[in-house]
DNA sequence: TAGATTGTTAATCGATTAACAATC
DNA sequence: TAGATTGTTAATCGATTAACAATC
């Protein structure tokens, strides 16, 4: 499991640069955890654990904790991704635009189905034995699953073995993976399911 | 936040349905475990707490666990959803064909964008306008927002004004919304950018 | 019965919140 | 200086894990 603090530190890169873009230079804590809906002491002890500074009285200077949190996460770096699978979600996760500019890439995709290749595509698309090749190739370390629930795992290992360390998962199953490989799942579905509990739960109230 | 438990028991009911597929009636604590990652007590702490009972030594009656969680996530019904957004990811889940199996059925879509509208989908689409009326017409309580960030709080508000109490929301911003609407996020970026961060971390070991 | 499993209570762990000293 | 804000330490809270009695 991913720590949460991480993923708030993701959140915080996103709002400083939409203050940012607004023309700030200094931000407090209180501004930024009213923004992404935690307390002003979250923000600080966050900050504190990845030793991000700010000034007592002045905030935090917006330039300077950006740079830090872009060290972090590795922004010096064009992340690629390679897409296995595509149907429905494939398909528009590759027509998806924003990933360029969190300097993330999209560089090739993978389906066992001929007819789905042939779709034209922005990428270039080949058989999923070609998997192994292409993240050698061009050195990938990121995966995203977007094939029907019975064929993930098997894609799964077939990513592990060509050597890719993270893995974003849209298949509704709990894939079986090495310690050195991380797993985020995303369910659609799921998240549905807990929103119809929690707000019929609220209306019996 | 929601509980990380009720996620849990959408996994177990899953897992649950797999198992009864491949003829099992009963399943221990231990199987089940193993198949969605966590720790047997844990599995059980969690059916305590939902008041799911087992038998001691007889592990527990598929089928009974089943109608239990169907009754806590309201599989009674079918739970009506609307797309705000008919881009690339609104598109991609309207076309997924795995909601209705999961009692969740796709409504109708919506967007400002007319070209949008004009493309051949599966559901009734109309004008964000409308979103009001085919809310209040079809009794909906969830939604899904899949427009631009810049799009996204106005569409909330529209979501909230017209009676929506749950929104699954793609864009990458933090919502406000009163204390009765519950939100969920989804960010495909955000998580691959924490999968950047954890196995860059893991390499420098 | 003996062994295996549940279900609950207690202990631990981690994350959040509160308090407050430091200081600009 | 006085007031406001950071940054850290301590306290609280919640979730997970461990222990173990109950019992099939």
């Amino acid at each position: 499991m991913i720590k949460k603090n991480i993923q708030r530190i993701i959140q915080y890169r996103m709002c400083l640069l939409k203050f940012q873009n607004l023309g700030f230079e200094k931000i407090f804590s209180y501004t930024l955890a009213q923004e992404i809906g935690v307390s002003p002491e979250q923000v600080r002890k966050d900050f504190s654990q990845f030793h991000l500074r700010g000034n007592k009285k002045a905030g935090y200077l917006i330039q300077d904790i950006l740079d830090q949190i872009n060290d972090l996460l590795h922004k010096e770096d064009i992340h690629k991704i390679i897409m296995v699978g595509l149907g429905n979600i494939g398909q528009a996760l590759i027509k998806y635009k924003g990933f360029a500019n969190r300097n993330m890439q999209l560089v090739a995709g993978f389906d066992i189905d001929p007819a789905k290749l042939k779709k034209t595509c922005r990428i270039p698309t080949f058989h999923s034995k070609e998997i192994p090749a292409v993240v050698k190739k061009e050195n990938v370390r990121l995966g995203i699953i977007a094939v029907p629930e019975a064929a993930a795992q098997e894609a799964c290992n077939t990513l592990i073995e060509a050597g890719i360390k993270g893995i974003l998962n849209f298949a509704p199953v709990m894939l079986k993976t090495p310690p050195d490989v991380v797993v985020q799942n995303i369910s659609v579905c799921g998240e549905l399911e807990a929103l119809v509990y929690v707000t019929e739960k609220d209306k019996q109230k």
